[in-house]
DNA sequence: GCACTTATTGGACATTTGCGCAATAGCGTC
DNA sequence: GACGCTATTGCGCAAATGTCCAATAAGTGC
């Protein structure tokens, strides 16, 4: 097999293992078995553990990342791309991705390549806030006095909300969560209720 | 020694341990090297590492709630009792009890009694909140068409800042978080600017 | 057909983990 | 001072894990 499609195969196999079982729980066995092959293979592709996890990280929230920041590029105006950047970010987290991402910020203590990755990650998701509230304001249609701040709220708010519904699912409903955080970002950039919710009401 | 005594010191030597490892990496011996006693006496009160990280979380997420609660009731009023929530809150942060709440949070689909004390004590951290914001309505302070939805939203806002500085320190700082926080529940709860910083400017 | 590179295997190894168990020490009671 | 209960010890066991390595299979160019 080409290295690089074999590479690509290890990846693959280890974000499935992860997305089933955990970052923490994702051993080079489950690995190995998850993709028909032996455990020693891995170890000729990779050179730790550590490496294997935070590459099949990346690779599963870049394109998270990258999907949402396409979306958002197509909205028409600055309002559009945000109603656009919730739908994206509130679909995306139904694949269990969230789990994921607790996970990452959990280990980050302890594992410092994953900890890099996941900084730069968040730190791009809300540049990519950031950039949609410069451009509200600047046409008008958005009031923010410091969009730096409000774009880390904004993410904050969705991330926070997010975590107690994949932690607590009973606490709080996936309804809920698309509901509040769009409420929360219409009261932090001045929007008139309802601007960024499509059809249900809160 | 007092068989309950012993149990408190147990537990408090697992607290000590989690707080500086994480809960991951909290290892039976840890826990009996930080006590000074032998691992066999920690499953000799125990029966399972499982119950003994619970009952360890619980005893210090528990006391954070129970501290931050006490403050608030000491406050005059609803905007004074939302200060002095907000201390509370940062300050207790700041002994990397966050850290076992990400590991809590992170834990609690693969650990049943994790997750259900996790739950609980989120839900009376929204409802703390709540009733400060109730009562500001109620005193005219403060304007939220939507206690139970702003509640969760603080919440959540604040947990995903913190989650931010202790995942990975260089994107937010212990100071903005600070700032950013009591300026977004300002925005949420209609207050003037600066009702809820105490010294500091944005 | 042959050498040479490389992907791949399967298992060994050292370490760590939760847990159990027989032995011991310590202390209260008669 | 002897007895008995229990807290406590220290070690051992089985399982799991990351890592490494010698052996093998499979091409590939000459």
């Amino acid at each position: 097999m080409n290295p690089d499609d074999r590479r690509e195969a290890i990846v693959a196999a280890t974000l499935a293992v992860m997305q089933r079982q955990g970052i923490a729980a994702t051993t080079v066995r489950d690995v190995a078995a998850e993709l028909g092959a032996s455990s020693g293979l891995i170890h000729h592709y990779m050179t730790s553990m550590d490496e294997l996890i935070a590459e099949a990280f990346e690779r599963s929230a870049g394109a998270d990342l990258l999907a949402t920041s396409n979306l958002v590029q197509q909205g028409q105006d600055p309002l559009e791309q945000m109603r656009f950047f919730f739908d994206s970010y509130t679909r995306s987290d139904g694949d269990s991705g969230m789990q994921l991402w607790l996970d990452a910020w959990a280990e980050a203590a302890r594992r410092p390549e994953l900890r890099q990755i996941s900084q730069r990650l968040n730190e791009a998701w809300q540049q990519l806030i950031c950039g949609i509230i410069e451009g509200g304001v600047r046409a008008g249609s958005m009031t923010c006095p410091d969009p730096v701040a409000a774009a880390w709220r904004i993410l904050s708010l969705l991330d926070g909300l997010h975590l107690q519904e994949v932690a607590h699912s009973d606490s709080v409903t996936s309804q809920q969560v698309t509901n509040w955080s769009r409420r929360g970002a219409e009261i932090e950039l001045g929007l008139p209720l309802g601007t960024l919710t499509n059809t249900e009401t809160s």
